[in-house]
DNA sequence: AGAGTTTGTTAAGTAATTTAACAAATTATT
DNA sequence: AATAATTTGTTAAATTACTTAACAAACTCT
């Protein structure tokens, strides 16, 4: 009863994860057919939304499918990341239609310059809805500042007003977990519960809870890669002993090869046959297995998504912590939990920021 | 949008929580003073709601507050516990009018009799709302079923629809420890984020996420007792190792004192000034602790409730998980973190049932 | 051909709210 | 003491977003 056409947005929420007809819209919203046609009408007029296919049906007239207009709005997104900035433009269906990448040599005062540019002769082309930032954390998102993130000097105590400035656009911040996060509920589903395993230089997550990012009473997001494995483990920097991140993580693999060839990089370990190696990123994964029993028992997801080049691809990974979890998880919680892979590609972080300005939109 | 009333309800949310005047009622709900004087008006008429005082302010006309009448439903509040059944009535504004208890030596089928009669009786003084039922866990609250809680097989397997039949009311059932914590939201703030942790005969928890009940996916809410605190410990019949309910609850700390004395109770073991019985208590904080720790890196409440015979008004509980939580904890989720004891009192549980009647009458 | 079924539209009516103007009750200023 | 300023609360008309109810459209089955 509060926003002014609060059941307008649910219908595009409805339509962005799959294109229905009105009579199904009815349904689902619990709306009457009448008011379907006519919250269609104005979007349509607005051009938002456009009829689609007829479908087939069993019986009676065949129903219209409606679907979003790509170009109704654009969407920039932009990945701060430690081997560089990347920023996408996205339309309306979160189809790219523009990429371009800044290695991390070039200073960050020409990158944000050059995306001013950029973006400012995009907009003659685009109506843009805004822009999404994503970085590692930790970020205030709330203020829009990124913080002090490991290996991200140059964008350390960077404000996104200033950004805001120079794009002349609304613009949001999410570190990058909580964004990944989000942009998977597009393939999961949009009311489940998921948590989303980032492992690379660090070990992060997003937990999305009934299809809404958990957000912590301090700002900071479920810190999963400080969850104690071992109460007697090794101290960790942020003062608990045996932290997850200590035993599962691109450094802390590398720190274990290292005892056999000082100078061994990441693609070298990850690619390799040797059984030293491969036996160090099973330990790696059984680490991992462990943070997933905690959280299963803590947070009772759906389904565990993993992410990021420490498990990427890596079949290793999912048996390890599918038998793990089958042998140690509270019965009840423990079945039925998934462990899948991301499907966002090559490009997952830009496009999840770009995706945060939609969510936005749409959601609630 | 949806419910046809949905403002009126906030209105009696927000009254609940504390008596407000027409016009901070309109800023706290963003309606029009116009607005609010419609629903308010109707809300007097239906008998819900009443002026009170009028407040001094600084400036300007003074508010008159406005208040929720005691009389206008009254709610049934059923506790099925180990040691009997407790029943109690509390009218609107949460105070007792009528209470009774049922010792475990009586049949639940002449229990379930005599409530029958009692309520029945009631309803010719009292209009009711419904009741609500608490049962140690396991229950399935979607169907209103407790299913085999430990020490309660009088009750194994019982359909409130059998109550709901016998007491002509609708019946909402909850676990014991959900219904405590959307209880004690009342003391600690609507839209707080708190954790609830009940230490007796098991352990247990109730996860409160920004107001709401924190629900698992397969219903069974944060099994807090079956967190690992020791990756190698004891084998737990769960299927993990280390258990916290095997190192914190009552029965654990029985197990341990009968090495010093077989047949002693707890409430001996409670009130003992012995060093080795005081030992055991300190130990059993120290595991309550490290729950406590990785809870906080996982849901980051803002506040930690004690609850429950093993802890509540053991001062050794708050220090020393205070004084763990602050050695152990991720800096910035551990800091503000408080760790209070429960001020629900001896009926606290037969209240909390009662109380979730009325959460679903005025919640979402 | 006609009965049955499902989709979608239309027009009239309704409920809940906003807008805008104002009345009531109090404090602050001259 | 008069009046200006401020805040609470009310009223009536207009508006918005729906529902109800009747029906048209487009299809399948017998």
């Amino acid at each position: 009863m509060e926003q002014k056409q609060g059941n307008a947005r649910l219908v595009l929420k409805f339509v962005r994860e799959s294109p229905l007809s009105r009579a199904e819209l009815s349904r689902k919203t619990g709306l009457t057919r009448a008011a379907i046609t006519g919250i269609v009408d104005s979007l349509v007029s607005e051009g938002l939304l456009r009829e689609g296919t007829t479908e087939k049906t069993s019986m009676g007239r065949r129903p219209t499918m409606l679907e979003l207009v790509p170009e109704a709005y654009y969407s920039v997104g932009i990945d701060i990341a430690r081997d560089g900035v990347r920023l996408c433009v996205l339309d309306f269906t979160m189809q790219a239609v523009f990429e371009r990448f800044w290695g991390n040599e070039i200073e960050s005062e020409t990158v944000l310059f050059e995306m001013g540019e950029t973006v400012r002769t995009l907009k003659k082309q685009y109506r843009f809805l805004g822009a999404g930032v994503v970085s590692p954390g930790p970020v205030d998102s709330v203020n829009g500042k990124i913080l002090e993130p490991d290996g991200l000097d140059a964008w350390h105590n960077f404000s996104i007003d200033k950004l805001s400035g120079l794009l002349e656009l609304d613009v949001i911040l999410q570190k990058d977990t909580a964004a990944l996060a989000i942009a998977e509920k597009r393939f999961i589903g949009a009311d489940k519960s998921f948590l989303v395993l980032l492992a690379d230089h660090g070990l992060g997550s997003g937990f999305i809870y009934k299809g809404e990012l958990f957000e912590s009473a301090f700002g900071f997001g479920s810190e999963i890669g400080h969850i104690s494995i071992d109460l007697n483990g090794e101290k960790c920097s942020c003062g608990n002993r045996g932290c997850a991140e200590l035993y599962a993580s691109i450094p802390s693999a590398l720190k274990a090869a290292r005892a056999f060839k000082p100078d061994i990089i990441w693609s070298e370990l990850a690619q390799s046959d040797d059984d030293r190696y491969r036996k160090i990123l099973k330990k790696q994964a059984e680490a991992l297995a462990l943070v997933c029993v905690n959280a299963i028992n803590m947070l009772e997801p759906e389904v565990i998504v993993l992410e990021g080049d420490l498990c990427l691809g890596y079949e290793l990974f999912k048996e390890n912590i599918e038998s793990i979890i089958s042998e140690r998880c509270f019965t009840k919680a423990g079945r039925g939990v998934k462990i899948i892979s991301s499907v966002l590609g090559q490009n997952a972080r830009a496009f999840s920021a770009a995706n945060l300005v939609y969510e936005k939109y749409f959601g609630r």
